[in-house]
DNA sequence: CCCGTTCCCGAAAACGTTTACGAAAAATCC
DNA sequence: GGATTTTTCGTAAACGTTTTCGGGAACGGG
């Protein structure tokens, strides 16, 4: 079912059934009720292939998204409901968004050469930036919209949104400084992601901002995982002189820690205030809760959208975004032993 | 950089180039060298519209992923496990893999009819199959080729992939009959999922088979969520005959289900039993950790990839596939208090 | 030297769509 | 009623590719 074949149903010639289609002018109103109408009950759809070869755009958006990596397999709930968000806002402006699967054994940049160079797409999200990113170097090289999700060194030079991380560190250092912590210790990326350059530089300044000794060995290296928060509990617990709390760049790791904790007699909140950067619905069920930050990942999906949106239209980008958060602090974060709140 | 430019950078004719290109015959060995080295140089690859227009066919395979639904967040980590161990198994053979993405908010069937009609894909792969699915009707009628994740009443003409519910559903419930459990416990969807039928007839015919009295309250309707099985958990408690083990059908559940039975001052494993049927990395930070299946999730979309390549190429579809698992028991089964096991 | 074969390449059509252009018909104006 | 505008539609080109077809050159055999 092609247009040819609906015009000659509908005895009109196929360039009055598509400007019929496409709402343009020049044609009769009664026509092109009666197109529409043939169109739904043919079950008619413009072929993609030839509306994008003659209009020169696909509409489509495409996200690219790494998969595989056993370190991120827990963004992949991230990813997802960001995602999820993004497609009812684009349909409704005709676009359709596809997502991009890349297997860490093929390289992401070639992938993404090969994807902008066969034209599959008007405009192209990446995320998991790193701080080198030579994607981004390719994407500005080939003068294809895009919006980041994630900063890095070109992060002036395009569209991005990115989740607060200096507020993680900070809001959360503050209370735990407030509560008499003084050796906090947290969990880094072991790849160049750009989060982690991130994390270290806030580190680093609040560490200045309170007045704290900045001990470097309070920086561990995990994957972002059950396994790495357990493993890096483990490693934190075996100093001489051991943290007394740990802010985790991710919520999956909090089920490792708290098994490491149990496991040396430890109670989490008590002995070890724990905290992490977003709030999840299993974090509830821990006990107790995990202290993180409620992020609308739907509402950022949205913007996602309309950055793209304004990206591809040529528009002026909106301001970078650092996406809010709400702080939602638990039991999981205590006073130091030996302390007295105010 | 089209095929033009390239025809014209090597002073030859589009046609030779299109041909040194895809391999075909009729070209000199040194030009066919000399063409594939300016491609590579000049960053030339086939315009994806242009090409499939022409072939008839977009040497893509569309995955439609229902999002949003909060019932099936948890599923994500199942699917991208699943869909990047695809990716590169459909990219040696120079297909494509694409995730399509719909919001609850958008009606799948329209939105997959749009897709087909509008000729995305070569062939598409479904998901979340319910047991009367419109897509499965639809795609049946479109002629365009496709594999299911999941079964339904269609399943006898379509090549399908599903996990072995009934086996999990057999081997758990022999284990916990033979430590003495009578009164087991088990969640299902509250929507049209096909799982849930298979669980429901499989539970029921375990009964036959061990001759246990079949409970019709102690099937609980609740969704695959840690917040699912908490529920889940209470209402089993808050019975005047409460089952002594419980079987879930997802694995965030049993997050949940711990939540609740430490709450009533209970200890998993020892006083309710929990199974669950596939085995993640999560799980194994529950203390007791949970009893459920190793799948290779990874050998399940490398199949999933063949199965699409045979249907899209009209081979004979192999056989349906229940997807194998290994029975991982831990210490989350017990016997019935009172009861001495041989 | 001529004929047949093989090798290589260019010309052109085709895929399904959109859109610029022109033309016929209808409507409007004086 | 003729001139002019407006409305509505058909024609044809174009998008980038693949593929069929035919033809020229090279080659070999007689």
């Amino acid at each position: 079912m092609n247009i040819k074949e609906l015009a000659r149903h509908l005895d009109l010639s196929i360039g009055t059934v598509s400007r019929a289609l496409n709402d343009k002018p020049d044609v009769n109103p009664q026509t092109r009720e009666r197109v529409l109408n043939a169109a739904i009950e043919l079950g008619y759809s413009a072929n993609a292939s030839g509306r994008s070869l003659r209009r020169g755009s696909t509409q489509t958006i495409a996200f690219m998204l790494e998969t595989g990596h056993p370190e991120l397999s827990t963004g992949h709930n991230f990813f997802m409901r960001v995602i999820g968000a993004m497609q009812p806002e684009l349909h409704r402006e005709g676009f359709d968004l596809v997502i991009l699967p890349c297997h860490p054994t093929t390289d992401p940049t070639s992938f993404l050469r090969r994807t902008i160079a066969r034209g599959m797409a008007d405009a192209i999200i990446v995320t998991a930036t790193q701080c080198n990113d030579p994607r981004i170097e390719l994407l500005l090289k080939s003068r294809i919209p895009f919006v980041a999700l994630g900063r890095s060194r070109f992060q002036d030079r395009h569209p991005w949104i990115d989740l607060d991380f200096e507020r993680f560190v900070d809001v959360t250092m503050d209370e735990l400084v407030r509560r008499g912590h003084e050796r906090i210790a947290m969990t880094i990326l072991p790849n160049d992601s750009n989060i982690s350059h991130v994390l270290r530089d806030a580190y680093a300044a609040a560490h200045e901002r309170l007045g704290l000794k900045h001990d470097p060995a309070l920086i561990v290296t995990s994957d972002a995982s059950e396994f790495g928060g357990n493993q890096a509990t483990r490693q934190i617990l075996a100093m001489e002189r051991p943290a007394t709390a740990i802010l985790l760049n991710n919520e999956q790791m909090a089920f490792g820690v708290y098994a490491a904790l149990f496991e040396a007699g430890l109670t989490p909140g008590r002995d070890m205030s724990v905290a992490t950067l977003r709030r999840s619905k299993q974090l509830r069920f821990l006990n107790p809760p995990v202290t993180a930050f409620d992020i609308d990942l739907e509402a950022l999906g949205r913007e996602l959208a309309k950055q793209a949106l304004r990206a591809l239209r040529g528009e002026t980008p909106l301001a970078a975004l650092l996406w809010p958060s709400h702080f939602v602090p638990t039991d999981s974060l205590a006073d130091v032993p030996g302390t007295l709140s105010d």
